[in-house]
DNA sequence: GCCGTTTTCGGCCCGACTGTTTTCAGTCG
């Protein structure tokens, strides 16, 4: 039975809830939170480290009990700390806790004095008007209670990060119009990068938060406000998505960045530092007693603590402080080091910009190179390319590179993976191609074994020289179809070809995990656009963003090479003449 | 349940807001 990393973090983090509305050592329920996040963040599978014999307590956060319950796990689907939790509380009631407002010791009360176990019985009680007669709750509380229930299906919602940037963008350019903010800025995981976020962290500096934070209240796009007070207000927008808005004065305007930067784990690992010289670390300051020692940069805060500034797309406690202590983090890439591009289509097939267009765009925004790479004859529902297309198409973009001033345009395919691994164009036309991209768009329900042989197979092609979108997924609304991508990255480094990261917001594939894998397996990663208009060039910004959370660097990245050491690096990973 | 350059035992991050309370527990980030 294959078992992932997520279904070992599934059971510890129901063990966490279980043992938390039993009202269990919190130290002891922390251990499997933190378990459960060290897991989902770890590319090697741990399952295979248990069939290697491997000692899992190297692993943060494991100790001999979760190492000994991460194998129970690994081979048996289950463990008995967690079958027996399932027998002593109804396995559902851990799901009350993602009710805003119920915590383990409400969620207890509720079981303990009214049985109830489900959100279907909790929302009939909330109506009945039974959850009132409860002491420590009120009507108020009830009322939150029957609308949270009522709204579950869109409440754990997440937002892509582009909807966050255009929500965003617009309230921070609103606040700053107001006259009443000195610095703002969008914290939390939007500042980190993330691939979705649950909600919006604003920070602000002001002289005068009470008028920044009714000035926040009534933006146009607010339509409820949950929570106001003297230095923190939240509010929902009309898109249902909730932002938080935190006001300090300018002093310690760099402590509260970074406290709601997060990531919490990461957090607590500078507050230890911290505490260990007798500091103090909150969202005001960095202190020794009363004394204020950093807090309005964020650097003056890493500083005094004897860090180098860490950039927040690190900050999920994976290594770096241990990397920022010994003087090896990573020099993350930035979107300045992108030379060019190895992913964008045309009007031939599904693109909505001309050739012409998408190249003089390309011109215009400082890309010294571009890869034209239109699908393949079996995508019929998008034109796909046939020989005769390709060719026609090669003509055009020798024609255009003869007009182009500081632009090549590379000759490309999106080429289809078919079933069973060979592409979906005649080695002909593909060996006159510069850069043959190929790309899995169906059959994406095979089992893990013939999905990973058929992308294996495909990359064997002698012309293949990057693996576009390589997990399939499309964030919030497909699943990853299911490989072994561990064995995919070290075919590409054994194969000599690359991987993409594309860069399209609803993709960002690779994810930061894979990113980190590939890169320590030294597979170069191609940060690509996909772009289907002009306007996709824009998303590059949001490929970097997820690179930078994969710790890569400038020489990770194929595409920051200059146009001829990527020439080279490109025939080299063809395998014909 | 984990962990150790004060520790193998005794620690484990910190503050704001709400609601139901009359001084604070629970929740959230």
């Amino acid at each position: 039975m294959l078992v992932h990393n997520a279904d070992i973090a599934v059971v510890f983090q129901e063990i966490a809830d279980l043992l938390d509305i039993k009202g269990d050592n919190p130290f002891r329920i922390r251990a499997y939170r933190n378990a459960a996040r060290m897991l989902n963040s770890l590319a090697p599978s741990v399952q295979a480290m248990v069939n290697d014999k491997r000692d899992l307590s190297e692993l943060a956060g494991i100790g001999a009990d979760l190492a000994a319950k991460i194998a129970e796990i690994a081979t048996t689907g289950t463990c008995a700390l967690s079958e027996e939790l399932r027998r002593e509380l109804p396995p559902a009631l851990h799901k009350l806790l993602s009710v805003p407002g119920l915590g383990p010791k409400r969620v207890k009360t509720l079981y303990q004095q009214c049985h109830i176990e489900t959100l279907q019985q909790l929302a009939e009680a909330a109506r009945s008007g039974q959850i009132c007669t409860i002491p420590g709750f009120g009507k108020r509380t009830e009322q939150r209670i029957l609308d949270a229930v009522q709204a579950q299906l869109s409440k754990s919602e997440r937002f892509r990060i582009d909807i966050a940037l255009q929500l965003g963008e617009p309230l921070v350019a609103y606040l700053k119009a107001s006259k009443e903010v000195g610095r703002i800025e969008i914290a939390g995981s939007f500042r980190r990068g993330l691939e979705t976020v649950g909600d919006l962290d604003i920070v602000a500096s002001s002289p005068s938060p009470a008028r920044l934070l009714r000035a926040f209240a009534s933006f146009d796009g607010v339509d409820r406000v949950l929570s106001h007070g003297s230095t923190r207000a939240s509010v929902v927008l009309h898109q249902g998505m909730q932002v938080d808005m935190r006001v300090v004065a300018e002093v310690s305007f760099g402590a509260a960045l970074h406290y709601f930067t997060g990531s919490k784990a990461h957090n607590i690992a500078v507050r230890k530092i911290a505490q260990a010289q007798d500091w103090k670390l909150n969202e005001y300051g960095l202190f020794s007693g009363e004394r204020r020692i950093a807090g309005e940069s964020e650097s003056s805060i890493f500083e005094a603590i004897g860090l180098p500034y860490i950039e927040p797309e690190l900050r999920e406690n994976r290594g770096e402080i241990e990397a920022a202590r010994a003087g090896r983090l990573p020099q993350l890439v930035s979107q300045v080091d992108l030379k060019g591009d190895l992913h964008a289509h045309t009007t031939a097939s599904d693109g909505r910009n001309t050739l012409r267009e998408m190249a003089m765009d390309a011109q215009r925004r400082g890309l010294s190179y571009l890869a034209i790479t239109d699908h393949s004859q079996r995508l019929r529902l998008v034109h796909g390319l046939d020989s005769e297309g390709v060719s026609r198409q090669i003509d055009e973009i020798d024609r255009l590179n003869d007009e182009l001033e500081s632009l090549t345009l590379l000759k490309g395919i999106e080429v289809d993976i078919n079933e069973d691994g060979s592409l979906d164009l005649p080695d002909a036309i593909l060996r006159r191609l510069d850069v043959v991209v190929g790309a899995v768009h169906s059959n994406f329900d095979l089992s893990r074994e013939r999905q990973t042989e058929r992308i294996l197979r495909a990359m064997d092609h002698p012309c293949l020289a990057l693996l576009a979108h390589p997990s399939g997924r499309l964030i919030l609304q497909r699943q990853p179809y299911d490989v072994d991508m561990l064995r995919i990255i070290r075919h590409a480094r054994q194969r000599g070809c690359f991987l993409e990261l594309d860069a399209q917001p609803d993709r960002l594939d690779l994810t930061d995990i894979n990113c980190m894998a590939a890169k320590q397996e030294g597979v170069l990663i191609s940060i690509d656009s996909d772009a289907h208009s002009t306007f996709d060039f824009d998303h590059l910004r949001f490929g970097i963003g997820q690179a930078r959370r994969g710790w890569l660097e400038k020489k990770d990245v194929l595409n920051t090479r200059p146009l001829d050491d990527l020439k080279t690096l490109l025939s080299g990973a063809r395998m014909v003449p």
